[in-house]
DNA sequence: GCTGATGAAGG
DNA sequence: TCCCTTCATCAGCG
């Protein structure tokens, strides 16, 4: 059959098995440029799921074939004739065809990869689909460039579905009457329970059932499904043929290579999986579950009727009662004004939130994903944020336990990863990058000096520190003659035991050798946290060194969260609100950073002007940001400094499984969270690479700030991972 | 069933 | 002018 979308018209033929798909690839007398091939599966679960019929296209000729294993096997061969293979979200159907094939390697044998996420990554403008930019979805991507008709054979298939069901449904209406019965009511005690159900009424719908099990899409006739999965792949191959020029009209090759490049390695990390503690799950969520209950009772107590944490209108109009006034919302902000206040229920109500939130999520989802294999696989999105950072489900585990109302431990999401392993993250490594884009302007010294002695002279040759050079930035961190770290560390831990130092540390005792020249001290890492906050005191009329440490604490906290909104664009009204201080404390934050930092505040200025002038802005890597919005140009300055670590993560992504290749290692990256790499090494004896590793992550030469990466290890859980002096 | 609002978590 | 995200639940709509 033939099926035009977009203009163009494809062939669609179904085929049993690849020979005739063979005999037309080598009657082209030009070679494609690439393929397209992709798979409907019966589920989403990368080990579990099963691809049931595949579409493989080329030379606008579409194959519709049973992805058996042997039809895997053999489509190999004909993508690797052509050499380069698209999809849209490749690595799924890498997943299903290794599933299929029963070989993890399969995917790794295909020659190259695309994914036309990433074209459109690289063609669209950098919105997330959040403030209205384009989904990365095909459907919605296909109606808004490809051709809005695409879906009618989706609907077709939908249709069919749902016939089908509406015929079932009518055997079994009339089956149950009968028995007397209408369908309403056998739903009604079949869901709710309204009333038992006799055994001959029971088990004439399970005859039913089994007669009319519920309809899959394997059970679509053939030239009604096959349309539906051919349709895909025609909009994959579109898509490449409008995305591609789009990426090198924008001088965007470069960046797509290395995407490319890093496809076969993120295929490689999802497919390890990250062994699960089931036991220690099934045990805590019954913990969890019994201080659910307890609270929920105290809740139903406090309120006076029923209600879940969830229902806003509820919990409004029982505040509405309660005092007279509707508040404007439930937030965790209104719970904490009303519990500040004393108000028990408003406390209740937020743990309670936290609670299930962490119940369905870190509990529940894991056991339900592991119950396949006992591990949690998690997929590494490489194309869904703007930035070029990495997305997934497994980005934002909780960092601390739960505790009863005891204080004592019931949960840690954590603690149900076991592995033996390293984790190595990179330290600040965006305000290093931040600071790094102040050199182009000179350099803010504040910043700047917060990770190495700039402008600072040597204590005995007097020479200027060289961040211009890698010779000479490797010099950060050169001690005094005689000094080393060893007899430091020995020196810290019979002062203060388990407590961890930092470099700070090292440079507070007079160690370092370098030396701020406006004062003759030894150079000290600025905090920057604190300096945004003392100078915001000072303008708020305080006096630090008379201010009580505990005070002095709590607005460094303030000072730190200031510091990061600040760097993302906030402004005065939206720190007041989200830090929960006055406008003029605000205010004064803000003052205070524009003091410490001021070349921070020319940079954000200075890629304003670049985007006014050019539309787009540019990373280290070269990686583009394309705005036509200008009130949307301030996030630029921020897009630049998260895209930039994001690229050069990525970079060493593919160097390290070089590295691991080459020296034939059993050790594997698991797992990347924004700035951190974790490695599974279940051999001791392959310890010895993680310091390589390390200095792989700390190798940029194109940054004129030192990053430095930091390792930790753990032989049984996650959450027991503890740093690693490596000197 | 889908969508938007809301709120939990990560960097 | 608060950046990039994921996931779960509820309420309202068709």
């Amino acid at each position: 059959m033939e099926i035009t979308i977009g203009g163009e018209t494809y062939n669609v033929q179904y085929v049993e098995t690849m020979r005739e798909v063979w005999d037309a690839l080598s009657k082209e007398r030009v070679k494609p440029k690439w393929c397209v091939y992709d798979v409907e599966t019966d589920g989403l679960h990368i080990k579990k799921a099963r691809p049931y019929i595949g579409a493989f296209l080329f030379a606008k000729k579409v194959f519709v074939f049973p992805t058996t294993k042997e039809n895997c096997n053999h489509l190999l061969y004909c993508i690797n004739h052509i050499g380069m293979l698209y999809n849209h979200n490749i690595n799924f159907d890498m997943h299903m065809t290794a599933n299929i094939t029963e070989d993890d390697e399969w995917p790794l044998k295909v020659k190259r990869y695309g994914d036309t996420m990433g074209l459109c990554r690289l063609s669209f403008e950098a919105i997330s689909e959040r403030d209205g930019g384009d989904s990365l979805r095909l459907k919605p991507i296909m109606d808004k460039y490809i051709d809005p008709t695409a879906s009618r054979f989706e609907k077709a298939v939908k249709k069919w579905l749902s016939d089908k069901k509406a015929a079932d449904r009518k055997v079994l209406i009339a089956l149950l009457r009968g028995h007397g019965w209408t369908m309403k009511r056998f739903e009604e005690a079949l869901n709710k329970g309204t009333e038992p159900i006799p055994e001959e009424v029971m088990k004439t719908f399970w005859t039913w059932r089994n007669e009319y099990p519920e309809p899959t899409y394997k059970d679509v006739p053939l030239e009604i499904l096959m349309p539906y999965v051919a349709v895909d792949a025609i909009g994959v191959d579109l898509l490449v043929k409008k995305a591609l020029p789009v990426v090198y009209h924008r001088k965007q090759q470069h960046i797509m290579e290395t995407e490319w490049d890093l496809l076969p390695h993120v295929y490689e990390m999802e497919r390890q999986g990250i062994p699960v503690d089931r036991e220690y799950l099934m045990d805590a969520g019954e913990k969890l579950d019994a201080y659910i209950k307890r609270l929920q009772a105290k809740a139903e107590e406090l309120a006076g009727r029923k209600f879940s944490v969830g229902q806003h209108a509820v919990i409004k109009d029982i505040y509405e009662e309660r005092t007279g006034e509707r508040p404007d919302s439930t937030d965790k902000k209104f719970l904490k004004f009303m519990a500040d206040g004393g108000d028990e229920l408003a406390k209740t109500i937020s743990t309670l939130r936290r609670l299930e939130k962490w119940k369905s999520t870190y509990i529940d989802r894991i056991l339900e994903v592991s119950e396949y294999d006992g591990k949690f696989y998690t997929l590494m999105n490489q194309f869904n944020p703007v930035s070029g950072r990495f997305s997934g489900d497994a980005q934002q585990f909780p960092k601390d336990p739960i505790k009863d109302e005891n204080g004592e431990v019931i949960f840690h999401p954590r603690r149900a990863f076991k592995m033996r392993g390293y984790y190595i993250d990179f330290s600040q490594v965006e305000l290093r990058m931040q600071a790094h884009y102040t050199l182009y302007l000179g350099g803010d010294l504040n910043l700047c000096r917060a990770y190495m002695p700039f402008k600072c002279v040597h204590y005995k040759t007097g020479e200027e520190y060289d961040y211009k050079t890698v010779e000479g930035r490797a010099r950060w961190n050169e001690l005094k003659e005689g000094a080393s770290l060893q007899e430091f560390d020995k020196m810290w831990k019979a002062q203060h035991g388990d407590k961890e130092w930092e470099f700070a540390d090292v440079c507070r005792a007079g160690l370092t050798a370098w030396v701020v020249p406006e004062t003759g001290e030894p150079w000290t890492p600025t905090d920057v946290h604190t300096m945004t906050t003392l100078k915001a005191l000072r303008i708020m009329g305080f006096v630090p060194e008379e201010m009580d440490p505990k005070d002095i604490k709590w607005w460094r906290s303030k000072g730190k969260t200031f510091n990061f909104m600040r760097n993302y664009g906030g402004g005065d009204a939206k720190a007041a609100e989200t830090l929960d201080i006055s406008l003029e404390a605000a205010k004064a934050m803000n003052r205070g950073y524009s003091e410490a930092f001021p070349l921070v505040v020319t940079y954000q200025n200075m890629v304003i002007n670049e985007m006014r002038r050019k539309g787009y802005c540019q990373n280290m890597s070269g990686r583009r940001y394309y705005l036509s919005e200008p009130w949307k140009f301030y996030k630029v300055a921020n897009y630049l400094i998260q895209g930039s670590c994001a690229d050069d993560l990525k970079k060493k992504m593919i160097r390290i499984a070089k590295f691991i290749k080459e020296n034939n290692l059993k050790m594997r990256m698991v797992l990347c969270v924004h700035d951190e790499i974790q490695f599974r090494v279940d051999d001791p004896a392959e310890d010895w690479a993680i310091p390589h590793i390390k200095r792989i992550m700390e190798d940029c030469p194109d940054i004129m700030v030192p990053i430095v990466a930091e390792v930790d290890f753990s032989d049984t859980y996650w959450s027991e991972k503890r740093s690693v002096l490596l000197v």
